[in-house]
DNA sequence: CAATCAACCTGGGTGC
DNA sequence: TGCACCCAGGTTGATT
């Protein structure tokens, strides 16, 4: 569930908890979401180093430590980073906990157990953010690089919203919101998108992903800030989880489709299948 | 490059 | 109640 604004929520959040403090003491329960070394190696690696930074890249929480390694959390479906009193009654599905020195026990639980924890250095924190395509939100990302990524793919532009080194970020949720906001259709192919289309789809991304950050994010089902508390954003959804109902703007019953394995929700009629500009090969 | 599928896990909802 | 089945916010790798 976490995607980007529930990312941006968790760590913007926390990063005045954590920066500057020191890990005391780390534990694991559950060996296979760590990546390389094993669970006792990883935190012997991880007690008594100093976090310098919280950041964020994508979907992933960076904790920049200063001996120069990161530590990698991607929290996939079900993860949750939260800041409890070290005495606080016990989580469920807790996999890991990091006793900080202000007293305070940062713990990762996740019920799926999707979520994975790394512990890189900074070539291979370079070489897995170096994958990821640019960040919607950032002065890099603009109407023209965004024709530029488009031009030639012929992919459907639902899926490759989804691609995060296409763009970073954007899951299931934002990538239907987003288009039903652009009113383009998720099973348009990306090159037939025309200039007025590929400009609404780029402020679409800018806009549903600002309006959740400043709602803290969608909480269907698991997904908490970094403090426990729930987000409000699905209060402002105008597709997502809602086949049969009808649209928002228009009254049409909203219809869902599989598109790359994924549910995707839309409106049949303020996001038709082809723009009147364009027209599909074949 | 594009598309599909399976896999990693657990839990909730639905229909019989 | 029980059970089978489908669904779920993500990512990766194999296959065609």
């Amino acid at each position: 569930m976490p995607e980007l604004p529930e990312v941006e929520t968790i760590v913007s959040g926390l990063a005045p908890y954590l920066n500057g403090h020191q890990l005391v003491q780390v534990e694991l329960w559950e060996p296979h979401c760590i990546g390389e070394p094993s669970a006792a190696e990883f935190c012997r690696r991880l007690i008594g180093q100093r976090i310098v930074e919280l950041a964020r890249r994508g979907k992933h929480i960076i904790f920049r430590l200063a001996s120069g390694e990161s530590l990698l959390i991607h929290l996939a479906m079900t993860g949750q980073l939260i800041l409890r009193p070290a005495d606080h009654p016990p989580d469920p599905f807790l996999r890991a906990s990091f006793n900080l020195d202000s007293g305070q026990q940062l713990r990762f639980a996740d019920g799926r157990g999707f979520g994975v924890l790394r512990l890189v250095d900074e070539e291979r924190l370079g070489t897995l953010l170096g994958r990821l395509g640019p960040e919607p939100l950032s002065a890099q990302f603009t109407v023209a690089s965004l024709a530029t990524a488009l031009k030639d793919r012929a992919a459907k532009i639902k899926p490759l919203l989804l691609d995060q080194s296409f763009v970073a970020g954007l899951g299931n949720i934002y990538a239907d919101e987003v288009l039903f906001c652009a009113k383009i259709n998720p099973q348009r192919r990306a090159r037939t998108l025309v200039p007025g289309e590929v400009q609404r789809l780029y402020y679409a991304i800018r806009e549903v992903l600002s309006a959740s950050i400043r709602n803290r994010g969608t909480t269907f089902d698991t997904y908490r800030d970094g403090f426990g508390r729930p987000g409000s954003h699905q209060a402002y959804l105008r597709v997502y989880q809602r086949a049969g109902a009808p649209c928002y703007d228009c009254g049409v019953p909203l219809r869902r489709l599989r598109l790359g394995g994924r549910g995707t929700y839309f409106c049949p009629r303020c996001q038709p299948e082809a723009s009147t500009t364009a027209s599909e090969p074949r």
